[in-house]
DNA sequence: TTAATTTAGTTAACCGGTTAACCGGAGGGG
DNA sequence: CCCCTCCGGTTAACCGGTTAACTAAATTAA
């Protein structure tokens, strides 16, 4: 309806040049404190707000961010995956990109084509990248040219990029040190992907510098891999521990859902968790300290990850800092009722 | 680096007008097959692809669609409430997005005028509502006139915005005709609030049905309000129930996040469930399977939800249309094991 | 006093597309 | 043979801002 004012209303409301409205705006060039008035006056009786469209136009920035995630695929199991985490982290993002008057976009990840594109069509001026992603993604990324901040990531992409990760090694630690404590000596560790994922080898390296340091000898055919996150990936594996002969005490796991999916699996088999197995979990989602029993885990704070992202990132964008930073957020162990003493 | 190519850098390869090349990539205008060939092929060459700011500037449509949810604050609480519901959703409405070419946006909602701005600022095609906002920002929608899906909203507005309800009524008869099959008779009936949210009324209002079909008598002291769905007003609930001198055996709730917040405090107290209560909950969320016991709910497909919105709604932009839809998605009732025979 | 510099503002090109208006040539009708 | 229409294309204005280059007036320096 009554179609929003142009900077030329604005402009001509006032008396004034388009440009010189634009000046006053942006504050890019002096302009008399009377006149500066005149045209903020202008701008406030129309109710005047810039058009980013036109602004992205011509200035080639979006006041956009986008966040990239590994896979939302059509089937629901796949979308879910990992629900949780995404979740807090985008409220986080959203949050201070909001306050920080950018919006946010997010997407699945295509082919890095796909992903250029999808920078270059919306102007994009940054981007978070949640998780793992195909090589070829990254080597992409760094001819965008625009400030992009990883998240859990590996290794050697921590110089290149910004990053923020978790304190996994001290996680992996906290959750088998736990244990130890507890009196436990076979100790599982359930990983996702042990060669691929970079923060569950950190936790594992954690795990295994506890058992080390109180001379508990590691044993390889603790460790499992399900090379997924989610309940029934848990599930799935507690069936294969249940298989095994060498049987452990205690349970580490790298996330939450993987120990809530083993702890239903025990249970529909009337095994009882802490009596027969501890379960020690990761995140500290919360729907953790709702199941039964409530689980012990490691807890980072996912919703802090995202707004420490979002700040990182528009940071860079506003200073036009080439700086690189790597973050690391504290990990916290948290007892309930899943472990106890053997 | 290598700037994207322009279609005036497209049009001088083709030999053609930057106009004609316009002219192909849209259809609008009839072009000889000869010249078109080269001007695909040109494109093809370059690897153009168009810019959408600029599409979206002459055009004044962006591709873009907005999602609003109702609260996104900084507590972290907050954010939380009705996270899984939302997370679906929004996997579902982007995976359609994404196919059918559109982008998608998120954001909170502040006020009417906020609202408006994001709306203009950004030329945003159409949005969609998740679930209740104040009155004001129904009124403002209407002057938006873009297309706008209303998910779980009020009767009153189905009329003038498409929307997509589930059949509320349907899933109150079917958790408590459960119940009272079962043998339960004083069943309780949990809602956040009836008063304000439509769904949770017509969910009530299904309860009733089942009980008055049956000859139970409905008592209104059974019936418990928490004014908002987290595990902890679960908590709550449960705790004011067992101080209530009417005590119910069967328990509806209006989410499964409410009933699993119940179940933990019941079992806090060593109050058994199912033997002690039995207790359904309503969407059917992923981790509804893996709680202790597992929840017997009524089941939405949420992720379908989100689906069925983004078509409804990218249907609407594309097709100019101005009829508005009602689409009411099926319930279906899910036994599991927080239910049992009295 | 005059030239040089600063100040405060305007003009106009530009960002990358779209599209109404225009135009020249071929084909058809009277 | 002339006029009209249709076809296939081009030209140029426009969307709503930004900003380099320019200008006129005022101030400062010589």
């Amino acid at each position: 309806m009554n179609k929003k004012p142009t900077i030329k209303e604005v402009a001509k409301y006032a008396g004034v040049s388009p440009a010189t409205v634009s000046y006053v705006l942006n504050g890019v060039k002096k302009v008399s404190n009377e006149t500066k008035k005149r045209v903020l006056e202008a701008v406030d009786q129309l109710n005047y707000y810039p058009d980013f469209t036109a602004i992205s136009l011509s200035k080639r920035k979006s006041n956009l961010i986008g966040i990239m995630l590994p896979l939302i695929e059509d089937t629901p199991a796949s979308v879910f995956k990992n629900n949780f985490y995404y979740t807090e982290f985008v409220s986080g993002v959203e949050l201070v990109s909001r306050n920080r008057k950018f919006d946010t976009m997010i997407t699945g990840v295509g082919n890095p084509e796909e992903c250029r594109q999808w920078v270059k069509k919306r102007n994009l001026d940054g981007l978070i990248f949640l998780g793992l992603f195909p090589e070829k993604l990254y080597n992409e990324m760094k001819t965008l040219n625009i400030p992009i901040v990883l998240i859990d990531t590996y290794e050697k992409y921590t110089n290149l990029f910004s990053n923020i990760q978790v304190n996994d090694e001290l996680g992996g630690y906290l959750a088998a040190s736990h244990l130890i404590e507890l009196g436990h000596k076979d100790i599982a560790f359930i990983a996702t992907d042990l060669k691929s994922s970079p923060v569950d080898a950190k936790r594992y390296q954690g795990y295994k510098r506890a058992l080390q340091e109180t001379g508990i000898k590691f044993n390889e055919k603790l460790t499992y891999q399900t090379y997924d996150i989610t309940f029934e990936h848990g599930k799935k594996v507690a069936e294969e521990i249940l298989k095994s002969e060498q049987k452990p005490t205690g349970i580490v796991t790298v996330s939450d859902v993987l120990a809530i999916g083993i702890m239903k699996a025990l249970q529909m088999k009337h095994i009882q968790v802490p009596n027969d197995y501890s379960i020690v979990g990761f995140d500290d989602l919360s729907i953790s300290e709702y199941t039964t029993p409530s689980l012990t885990t490691v807890r980072q704070d996912i919703f802090e990850k995202g707004k420490y992202a979002a700040n990182l990132l528009i940071n860079a964008i506003e200073s036009e800092d080439v700086e690189h930073q790597t973050v690391e957020l504290p990990v916290e162990l948290i007892i309930r009722q899943s472990t106890k003493a053997l």
